[in-house]
RNA sequence: CGGGGCGUAGCACAGCCUGGUAGUGCGCUCGCUUUGGGAGCGAGAGGCCGCAAGUUCGAAUCCUGCCGCCCCGACCA
């Protein structure tokens, strides 16, 4: 039993806070809203990186870097996109600071007044679409498919670690394309990669759907996102992926010739996720004694603890594991051998435990005498004796049926947790609950409004598997053809 | 920006109402004993009690002002 970690089932917040914290992932920092992700989330963000980069690059895409300022008339340029994004800009105005005339510190020199303000990129759409300009001339210059990871600043009014933080990394991948169609396709295709990257890394099976219009990304012709279930019943959005149609390629006058010789705008897409999966991962997994990690992700997929008396008896048990380190790394898998002398076995394996390892090897005297090795689970948190001399290949096989039994576990969870749901008064009832709820919609935004400010759910998405049904919208009575997801979410 | 709470050792907190030597647990250092699930005992180190001004013989404690952080709402990947 973990020391002092909070119980998920009575305080989720706090429980996750702990974990967080006490996994050594990330904590506040001094500056407002923002995180210090520590070394060891920092080393499962890169693992998480490596994948999707991986992905992209599988699917064409190539790597770039835009700047961090973006004048405030790019933003101006497309409507909608200006309107959602200008409550949450951070804004620079000035260019220099000087000594306080008035005694001590410095005082922004107001003779260094920027001309034009600069905002701190809430997202690139615009400075990217501004340089495209100059980059797409001819049909032969698309599709462009460009990728971007960095940093975006969002002033949001309250922040948690990792779901929602002032300054977050993220990948953007943005577009163009020179038919409908194709940037259609492009939507299509990117969602897919994140709805692969969750459920075979992640181990978090999502809902895959398209958001509606009060939902939809501020200048987005529409939002495809992936949508998963956290253990307390609250939705998460994990990834979008926007069509953008030609709003932005004529905001900022971008064309091209075709194959007729006729000028024409291309199609664009973008598509994001973030630093908020680490929070997801977090979620969807973990329980009392901490942090529980898909092999897949793990920086550490096995370590090896000795269990021991005397100095001499750690040399002989060290001398027996060596030969299985060398096996597990020869094979691939992320092992730690603990051979420190400065906390005991019983710490280490709480340790271990609260940092999500997959699978821990116990190693001791009696083991040696009897050809055994421990085999513990963290996410069963099951232990088995089992013969030392294949223990490599049973380590082998056990991380890959783990990797399965954690998405497996989240799947059943997922299914138990969502409801169909076919009049207000059980909506009401089971919202408070949790969980995905499939109901009938009448299709206009007026209703959903009025969901949201009664309840607090929103349609997280109208999902592309959902069935053809004819039904009466939950609360209006309306006519719908199908069922979409509510729930509340983060 | 509204409503609530909190600032005391590295961390978590008690003490404040009713003013009088600065406390507890965890962590840290040293020693001995331990070691198959977060060890036990002993000895130590560590504080401008958020900042400033006031009341008082005397302030962590009472009064006033300021600063910072957390929670809940509006906002959101």
């Amino acid at each position: 039993m973990s020391k002092g970690l909070p119980k998920r089932s009575e305080n989720y917040s706090e429980w996750y806070n702990e974990i967080v914290k006490r996994a050594d992932l990330a904590e506040n920092s001094a500056v407002r809203g923002c995180m210090v992700i520590k070394p060891y989330g920092f080393a499962i963000w890169e693992k998480m990186q490596r994948a999707l980069d991986d992905m992209f690059k599988a699917t064409g895409h190539q790597n770039a870097y835009f700047p961090l300022f973006v004048p405030k008339s790019f933003l101006e340029k497309e409507e909608e996109h200006a309107e959602g994004f200008a409550k949450e800009c951070a804004v620079v105005t000035h260019y220099r600071l000087k000594a306080n005339p008035d005694g001590k510190g410095l005082v922004v020199d107001p003779n260094a007044k920027l001309e034009e303000e600069l905002i701190i990129r809430p997202t690139s759409e615009t400075v990217i679409w501004n340089t495209y300009r100059t980059w797409i001339q001819s049909w032969r210059d698309l599709p462009l498919l460009i990728n971007q990871w960095s940093n975006v600043v969002r002033w949001e009014m309250r922040t948690r670690l990792f779901l929602r933080t002032t300054e977050f990394l993220w990948q953007e991948g943005h577009t163009a394309h020179a038919t409908r169609d194709e940037a259609v396709e492009e939507t299509e295709r990117m969602l897919e990669v994140y709805a692969d990257f969750a459920e075979n890394w992640m181990a978090m099976p999502v809902l895959q759907g398209t958001k509606t219009a009060n939902e939809r990304f501020a200048g987005a012709e529409e939002t495809l996102c992936i949508e998963a279930l956290m253990q307390d019943g609250k939705a998460l959005q994990s990834g979008t992926s926007h069509f953008l149609g030609q709003n932005f390629s004529k905001s900022f006058d971008v064309k091209f010739v075709n194959k007729e010789n006729q000028l024409e705008h291309p199609w664009a897409t973008s598509w994001g996720v973030s630093t908020r999966l680490m929070g997801a991962l977090i979620m969807a997994h973990s329980d009392d004694n901490g942090l529980v990690l898909p092999p897949k992700l793990a920086p550490i997929q096995v370590v090896i603890v000795p269990i021991y008396r005397q100095d001499e008896d750690l040399i002989t048990l060290t001398e027996r594991i060596e030969p299985i380190v060398n096996e597990l790394k020869a094979a691939g898998i992320a092992v730690k051998y603990d051979d420190s002398t400065n906390q005991r076995s019983g710490w280490k394996f709480a340790e271990y435990e609260l940092r999500g390892v997959p699978v821990r090897l116990g190693l001791g005297m009696r083991d040696l005498e009897n050809g055994t090795i421990e085999v513990a689970r963290r996410d069963t948190l099951t232990k088995e004796s089992v013969s030392i001399d294949s223990v490599g290949e049973t380590v082998k096989i056990l991380l890959e049926q783990m990797q399965a039994a954690i998405y497996q576990k989240a799947l059943r969870f997922r299914e138990e947790n969502t409801h169909t749901i076919d009049t207000w008064d059980d909506f009401k009832i089971q919202i408070e609950k949790g969980g995905f709820i499939l109901a009938h919609w009448d299709g206009t935004p007026e209703t959903e409004e009025k969901i949201k400010a009664e309840t607090k759910a929103t349609i997280r998405c109208i999902p592309f598997d959902a069935e053809e049904e004819a039904g009466n919208c939950v609360y209006s009575g309306g006519e719908s053809n199908k069922r979409v997801v509510f729930a509340r979410a983060y």
